[in-house]
DNA sequence: GTCTATAAGACGATAGAC
DNA sequence: GTCTATCGTCTTATAGAC
């Protein structure tokens, strides 16, 4: 197994998509062209083609793959504790795994647009899988009565747009850490949910 | 003040900009072009440039009206009432206001890196002249005890964010209206600035 | 594995006829 | 006010040399 004429091809590929992930994030998908991304990449437009059949797919692949991740860390927390526990976990975790990685955030969520019908019915489903996740910690706490909601669904909708927003503003080195973000943000959610009799001692 | 020449010239204009609205939000403003924009008024592309110096100034001018009548809604919405009362009508209003016009919020949102840095820098002054509205209430509710909150700024973020994020999901005719909508964030946002001793009694 | 060269067409914007 | 025609540039993607 030796290494071809002093060629990297082992790194070309992730700097093509760390470079593409970059520029999709900060102009958008449609006005990125394929030259750009070999540019920053430091080869030429054709080269691309090696790595990827065209520009939707590298597209749709950095998003898909940004959403897997996105469950696998879901799945990698710990599970037990009571609902409150649960979604305390949820919370913190969607903030720190959302501020770590600004721009897949950014683009799958922004260029949902951009993907073929195909691609983006693959990666919506991905999406709803996460989205039932924590559907389902707020319909258990409604069943303990440690929650009180009167629509788990939009409540679901509605906490991940409220925790998703962090990513618009959170810079690193800012005013506040991420500690002090979490905590912030996990009071909000837990008086929003809370059952009235149990906002200051969830069970 | 004869028309000349049987043209329609003070429809052009507004259909001009209807049909960008709505092509700039399906597609993305980069990835729709000037002849489709004409395709769909129905007149030539180089029409357009009676109507518009630029593609980028037309966004921009989309933006920029968008955001001047959100803040004039908002200037109109009664001022009077209790911190609780009027964080009450700022969550209505908002929900109202965007469920409305979801082109024109889904462009003002996700067209922001589209802007040339004079043009974001504009828009970005009226969005926060918005948040600073809502920040006001938040900071009332906290000096009367009403509310109780780590940090106004970052609240006023994350419910706006919970509150746009309706956009993402809501459609007109589908399980819940509007009013049943506004009910259900308004107990959302209602519980978690609340004062832990007046959650159900706010002042 | 990466290059050069190119095909085939779309782009934003302008000029000038009517 | 709207048209036609066009300029110069950029686009995605492919073919074939090395």
């Amino acid at each position: 197994m030796s290494r071809t004429q002093g060629s990297r091809a082992e790194l070309t590929g992730p700097r093509i998509r760390a470079a593409a992930l970059r520029l999709f994030a900060r102009h958008g998908f449609a006005a990125v062209s394929m030259r750009q991304i070999a540019a920053e990449v430091g080869v030429q437009a054709g080269t691309l083609y090696s790595y990827t059949p065209d520009k939707q797919s590298l597209l749709a692949s950095l998003m898909e793959g940004h959403m897997e991740e996105l469950l696998e860390a879901l799945a990698a927390l710990p599970a037990g504790g009571t609902p409150t526990e649960q979604l305390e976990r949820f919370t913190r975790h969607h903030i720190r795994f959302h501020a770590a990685r600004p721009e897949a955030v950014f683009v799958a969520y922004m260029e949902l647009h951009s993907l073929e019908p195909d691609n983006f019915a693959r990666i919506e489903a991905l999406r709803g899988r996460y989205e039932d996740a924590l559907q389902q910690i707020l319909e258990d706490g409604c069943a303990t009565g440690a929650f009180a909601l009167p629509d788990t669904k939009l409540t679901t909708l509605a906490l991940i747009a409220m925790l998703t927003g962090v990513n618009t503003w959170f810079r690193e080195g800012g005013r506040l850490d991420l500690d002090g973000i979490e905590a912030i943000y996990w009071q909000l959610v837990q008086k929003a949910v809370a059952a009235p009799d149990t906002a200051r001692a969830p069970r």
